[in-house]
RNA sequence: GGCCCCGUAGUUCAAUUGGAUAGAAUGGCAGAUUCAGGUUCUGUUGGUUGAAGGUUCGAGUCCUUUCGGGGUCACCA
C-alpha cells in the first residue's frame, strides 16, 4: 500500500471524533498542564497558512506533554463579536450571529482538516448567551466593588458605603477618577464651588440618593463618567486607546476624534501597579513586557506647588526632574488648564482665548502630523519659584497634554528637549543646572552629571538632588513626591449592537445593575443595525428594552475585549449553568502554562485579561494572581509576491534578469501562475483578459518573475490557502513544513516550494516501515549499537527542541535520524516504534496508522513519550584533536574517561607531536575533556 | 528621533552556549530509472559567518566601531 495519506488523515480524524480522544476530565492522578491559543475571530476570509502557525506548535506542545504523562487541557473557541460580521450587516440586514455561526464552521472545518488535538467539548463562543452571562456577571461585579489602596485589593462597595455612613471618606485611600469633585461640584451645584470631595459621616447622610449614587460612581471599578473620548464617526461608536493608532481606528482605519461623551469606563488605573509588578513574574518575550510597560508608563517624580503672582492660586505641576527647578525658565499650562482664565490679565486674554481656540479645532491628526511645529502663547502672568521667589513667566502651549500628570508642568530648557525647543522658538532664556552637556548646542538631558546654579542641591549628582529636593518640597509642604502612570481607564461602551449587552437600567437617570437571577440579559433583536434617528445606539430599537418594572436599559454594548478577558477560565468548567467555574476547575486547572499567540495584542487582550484576572483573584476566584505564566508570540507569516515587469505602454513581460535593459513598470502577478519563480506563461494569458496577447522576452527560454515578501494579502495575490496545500501534500506535510519554516517566534516568509522537501521526507520516513513493495515490515531482532545510538541521540534532541520551542530544529533532527537509520537499513521495532512516538506530535495521522500496522490496539497518543538513556550514546573513546597554536594538526583517538594529566602526556609522546614542536617545550597545553586538546609552543 | 531584535551556502534554518575542517533541508549541476515530463534513487557543487578592530591557547558565539534589515513607541514632563 502507497502512504495514502487523504484516506490515512481522513480516517484518524474520524477516529478522534468518535473516540473523544482529546476529551479532558480533571484528573488529580496525574499533574495538568494548560495549553491555550489565543481563540480566533472567525473572518469570513476563512484561515489563511499565517492562522494555523500558532496553533500547529500549540498542538505539538500538547500532544508532546500528554505522551509525557500529563493531563493537559488544550480547548479552543471563538472572539465571535466583531466588527465585520456587524458591517456586513448594516449592508445586507443579514443578523451578524448567522454570519458568524457560518464563519464559525467554515473554521472548524479548515482545522478538523489540520488534525488537532482540541478538546471540542469545551468550545467556547463569547456571543452565546450561556457564555457571555458570566462576562455580564463579572461586569456586575466590578460595578460593586471599589479599590483599597491601603489593603491592595478590590473590596465591595458595602465596605465602602459603612465607612461612608460611620465616618465620611477622610481615611478613605481609594482609587478615584483624577478631580472627581471637579465635574460633580458642576454638576450639582448642592455640593457647592468649594467642594474639594471630602465628606463627613454627616455629610454623608444629607445627600440625597441621587448625590450618594454620584458620589460612590468615582469609585467603582465600573464607572460611567463624562470624558474625552475617542469618537469615530466612520463606525459610529467609541473606541478604547488601545483600538486606535495615530488617530485612525486600529480596526478599518477610519479617522478618530476626541469628543466629550458619558461612557462607562473600567477603573483600570486602580491596578497599574500591580500590572506592572506582574511583569517580572511572568515568562513572556522581553518585547512584549516592554510595550506593557510602556503603555502603563509609571514616573515617579514629584508634584510641587508655584505660587501664582498677585494672586491666591498655587500651580500645581508634576516633574520627573524637581532637581532641575532652579533651571525652570518658564511655565507651561495644557490649553484645557482651568487656570487658563483666572490667571490671563485683561492685556493678555485676547490672544490667550486665539490660540486655544485654535488648538482646539486641531484634531489629534493634525498635530501628531506636525509634531515639530512648536505653538504657544505667553498668558502675560507670573507664578514663583517656591524656593527663592524668582518670578517666572506662565505660558500655554498644546505640547503639555491635559491628561497627564497635573496639566502643568515646569519648563526646564536646559534638560528637556521640547522645553529646550520651545525657549528656542520663544527666545527664552535657558539656564544650565546640570553640567556634563552643552546647552549652546542642545539640551542635556541624561540623568548623569553634577548640579550647578542650584543653592542647596549644588554639587549633588542628579540622583541625589532629586532626593534631596522631593525631601525639601515636603518639608515645606509645597507639594510631595508622587508617582504617575500614562495607563489609561479603559472606555467600556461602544454605541454598536454586536456586542454584550449591559446588565444595567437607569432609575431617574441613575445607573443601577440588574440582579444575578436576571442573567443573561440577551440581545434583542432589532429592525436594523444603525443608530437611532436621534443618534442613539442600535439598540434603543429594540422593543421593549426595558426591566419587567419598566426601566429602560442601557443601549450601548460592551467592546471586543470583555468576552476575551476571562475566557480562558469558563474554559476549565465551560458547561457549569450555575457559576463562571468552579472551585475544583480552577483549583486543578490554575492558569494557563502556555499561551500562544500573537503581539498585536500587547496593550489590549493581555493587558484587558491580567487586570480581569487580578480583579477575579482579589473575589476568591481566579487562584492565580497572573492567568498567562509562560506566553509566546508566533511570528506572522508573510506572502512571497510574484512580480512581472511589464515595457511602459505595451503588453509585453521582459523577463526579471533582463528588465534592467528596457523601461518598464512593474506588477503582481498571482502566485498560483508560477513555479519556482518561474512563470507559466500561458496560464498568465488566461488570468485576465487583457493578458489574452501578452508576449514575452524570455530569458533562457523561460520567464523568470521577481520576488517580494510583504504582507499576506488579496491584493497582492499571494495569499496560500491551507486547504489545497493539505489535498496535495497531506496534513502531516503541512504541519511539518509550517513548523520547518522557521523558529516559531520569527516573522518569516512562506514559501511554497520547500514544502517539497518535507513531503519527500514524510514518504522517506513511510518507507522505513516498509519493504520495497510497500508491505509493511518491522523485524524484532533486537536493534544493534548504532541504531540505539541514532535513536538516542534523536530522543534528547528532539525533546531538548520541543522544551524550548524550538519546533523547527525538531524536524531537522528528525530529517537527519530518518536519513541516517535508511542508512542503516534499520527496520528493527524496538527503534521505530519509538520513533513513531517521538513524531506523533509532529504527524499524528501517520504515526497513529503506522502506530496501528505495528500491531497496537489503543491509539499512540496513550503511548508514553521514549525516556532517553544516555548510556547509548557513551563512547568508550574519544577521537580528539589536537591542534598546535590552535591549528588542527590531527587526531588521536583516547578512551573517553582517561584524566586530562594523562592525555597530556599522550599527546606529547605521540610521533606527529614532534613535528609540530619543532624542539620546542609547550608553554601550555589547554585539554578539554571529550572536546579538544590544543599546545601552546 | 528613542528603545529592542536580527545579519551564517542562491534560499530557509542549525552549530551542544567559547572548542575539530561551520552542518541540514531546499535549490543548482551530473548520472540512473522513464518513449518523454513528473516521481524515485545515486553522486556532486555551494560559505572571507555583513565589514573592521579587540579579548582569548581557541571567536559564528564575548567586547568596541561601522554598515544593512526588521519590530516597537513617538510631545507622557
Amino acid at each position: 500500500m502507497e502512504y495514502n495519506f487523504q484516506e490515512i488523515e481522513k480516517k484518524w480524524q474520524r477516529y478522534w471524533l468518535e473516540n473523544k480522544t482529546f476529551h479532558t476530565e480533571i484528573d488529580n492522578s496525574k499533574p495538568k498542564f494548560y495549553v491555550l491559543d489565543m481563540f480566533p475571530y472567525p473572518s469570513g476570509a476563512g484561515l489563511h497558512v499565517g492562522h494555523p502557525l500558532g496553533y500547529i506548535a500549540s498542538d505539538i506542545f500538547s500532544r508532546y506533554k500528554r505522551l509525557k504523562g500529563f493531563n493537559v487541557l488544550h480547548p479552543m473557541g471563538y472572539d465571535a463579536y466583531g466588527l465585520p460580521a456587524e458591517q456586513y450587516a448594516i449592508q445586507t440586514g443579514t443578523h451578524p450571529a448567522i454570519t458568524t455561526e457560518k464563519n464559525v464552521a467554515r473554521y472548524r472545518e479548515q482545522m478538523d482538516k489540520i488534525g488537532f488535538s482540541f478538546d471540542w467539548d469545551r468550545e467556547v463562543k463569547t456571543c452565546d448567551p450561556a457564555y457571555y452571562k458570566w462576562t455580564q456577571w463579572t461586569f456586575i461585579r466590578l460595578y460593586n466593588h471599589w479599590y483599597d489602596l491601603q489593603a491592595g485589593k478590590a473590596r465591595p462597595i458595602t465596605s465602602l458605603l459603612s465607612i461612608f455612613i460611620s465616618s465620611g471618606n477622610a481615611d478613605v485611600r481609594a482609587a478615584v477618577t483624577p478631580n472627581w469633585f471637579h465635574e460633580l461640584g458642576k454638576k450639582d451645584s448642592a455640593f457647592g464651588p468649594g467642594f474639594k470631595g471630602m465628606f463627613t459621616a454627616a455629610d454623608w447622610n444629607s445627600y440625597s440618593e441621587k448625590q450618594q449614587q454620584d458620589i460612590l460612581m468615582n469609585y467603582r471599578l465600573a464607572y460611567i463618567s463624562e470624558a474625552m473620548v475617542n469618537w469615530c464617526p466612520e463606525l459610529g461608536t467609541v473606541l478604547a486607546n488601545d483600538e486606535v493608532a495615530n488617530g485612525y481606528s486600529v480596526r478599518g482605519n477610519h479617522p478618530v476624534e476626541r469628543r466629550m461623551m458619558r461612557q462607562w469606563f473600567l477603573r483600570i488605573t486602580a491596578y497599574a501597579q500591580r500590572l506592572l509588578d506582574g511583569l517580572g513574574k511572568i515568562d513572556w518575550p522581553d518585547s512584549l513586557r516592554e510595550q506593557q510597560k510602556y503603555w502603563i508608563g509609571r514616573s515617579e517624580g514629584a508634584e510641587i506647588l508655584f505660587p501664582v503672582k498677585d494672586s491666591e492660586l498655587k500651580l500645581n505641576i508634576f516633574t520627573t526632574r524637581p532637581d532641575t527647578i532652579f533651571g525652570s525658565t518658564f511655565m507651561v499650562l495644557s490649553p484645557e488648564h482651568e487656570f487658563v482664565e483666572k490667571i490671563t490679565p485683561a492685556s493678555h486674554i485676547e490672544d490667550v482665548r486665539k490660540y486655544i481656540k485654535e488648538t482646539a479645532n486641531r484634531s489629534d491628526r493634525e498635530r501628531m502630523a506636525d509634531v515639530k511645529k512648536i505653538s504657544g502663547v505667553f498668558t502675560g502672568a507670573y507664578c514663583l519659584n517656591p524656593f527663592n521667589g524668582k518670578p517666572i513667566p506662565i505660558w500655554v502651549a498644546d505640547y503639555v497634554l491635559a491628561g497627564y500628570g497635573t496639566g502643568a508642568i515646569m519648563a526646564v530648557p536646559a534638560h528637556d528637549s521640547r522645553d529646550y525647543d520651545f525657549a528656542k522658538h520663544f527666545k527664552l532664556p535657558i539656564i544650565e543646572v546640570v553640567s556634563g552637556g552643552d546647552i549652546s548646542e542642545s539640551s542635556y538631558d541624561a540623568k548623569d552629571g553634577i548640579l550647578v546654579n542650584s543653592e542647596f542641591i549644588d554639587g549633588l549628582n542628579v540622583k541625589d538632588a532629586i532626593k534631596a529636593a522631593i525631601k525639601r518640597v515636603n518639608e515645606m509642604g509645597i507639594g510631595k513626591g508622587t508617582v504617575n502612570f500614562r495607563l489609561r481607564d479603559a472606555i467600556f461602551s461602544r454605541q454598536r449592537y454586536w456586542g454584550e449587552p449591559f446588565p444595567v437600567y437607569f432609575k431617574d437617570g441613575i445607573p443601577y445593575v440588574l440582579d444575578d437571577t436576571d442573567l443573561p440579559l440577551e440581545l434583542p433583536p432589532v429592525d436594523a443595525y444603525l443608530p437611532t434617528e436621534a443618534g442613539e445606539p442600535p439598540l434603543a430599537r429594540a422593543k421593549n428594552w426595558k426591566t419587567k418594572d419598566g426601566y429602560p436599559l442601557e443601549t450601548n454594548t460592551m467592546p471586543g475585549f470583555a468576552g476575551s478577558s476571562g475566557y480562558y477560565l469558563r474554559y476549565m468548567d465551560p458547561r457549569n449553568p450555575n457559576e463562571y467555574f468552579s472551585k475544583e476547575a480552577v483549583n486543578y486547572w490554575q492558569n494557563v502554562d502556555l499561551y500562544i499567540g500573537g503581539d498585536e495584542h500587547a496593550t489590549g487582550h493581555l493587558i484587558y485579561a491580567r487586570f480581569w484576572n487580578k480583579f477575579l483573584f482579589d473575589l476568591g476566584m481566579a487562584v492565580c494572581d497572573e492567568p498567562f505564566k509562560k506566553l509566546v508570540n508566533q511570528g506572522k507569516i508573510q506572502g512571497r509576491s510574484n512580480l512581472v515587469y511589464r515595457l511602459k505602454g505595451s503588453n509585453t513581460f521582459v523577463s526579471h534578469g533582463l528588465k534592467d535593459q528596457y523601461e518598464h513598470s512593474v506588477m503582481h502577478v498571482d502566485v498560483s501562475l508560477v513555479s519556482n519563480d518561474i512563470l507559466d506563461t500561458q496560464e498568465f494569458r488566461k488570468w485576465r483578459p487583457d493578458l489574452a496577447d501578452a508576449t514575452f522576452i524570455l530569458d533562457d527560454g523561460q520567464y523568470f518573475c521577481g520576488h517580494a515578501v510583504e504582507k499576506m494579502s488579496k491584493s497582492l495575490y499571494n495569499v496560500i490557502n491551507p486547504d489545497e496545500l493539505i489535498e496535495h501534500y497531506g496534513a502531516d506535510t503541512f504541519r511539518m513544513y509550517e513548523m520547518f519554516l522557521g523558529p516559531l517566534e520569527q516573522s518569516k516568509p512562506w514559501d511554497t516550494n520547500g514544502i517539497e522537501g518535507v513531503f519527500r521526507f514524510i514518504r522517506k520516513f513511510w518507507r522505513l516501515y516498509h519493504d520495497d513493495e510497500n508491505r509493511f515490515r518491522l523485524s524484532d531482532e533486537a536493534p544493534e549499537a548504532a541504531e540505539l545510538r541514532v535513536l538516542h541521540r534523536t530522543i534528547k534532541k528532539v525533546q531538548e527542541d520541543i522544551e524550548r520551542l524550538s519546533f523547527n530544529t525538531a524536524v531537522s533532527t528528525f530529517m537527519i535520524c530518518v536519513n541516517e537509520l535508511g542508512e542503516l537499513k534499520c527496520s528493527k521495532r524496538g527503534i521505530l516504534e519509538n520513533l513513531l512516538i517521538l513524531i506523533a506530535p509532529y504527524a499524528p495521522h501517520l504515526s497513529e496508522e503506522l502506530w496501528q500496522q505495528c500491531g497496537h490496539n489503543e491509539s499512540i497518543t496513550t503511548a508514553s513519550f521514549p525516556v532517553f538513556n544516555e548510556a547509548y550514546l557513551v563512547e568508550n573513546s574519544f577521537n580528539y584533536p589536537v591542534s598546535f597554536n590552535g591549528k588542527m594538526r590531527f587526531t588521536m583517538e583516547l578512551p573517553a574517561d582517561m584524566p586530562s594529566a594523562e592525555i597530556e602526556k599522550a599527546v606529547l609522546a605521540a610521533s606527529e607531536s614532534a613535528k609540530w614542536l619543532e624542539g620546542k617545550t609547550p608553554k601550555k597545553i589547554i585539554v578539554v575533556n571529550k572536546k579538544i586538546v590544543n599546545v601552546v609552543v
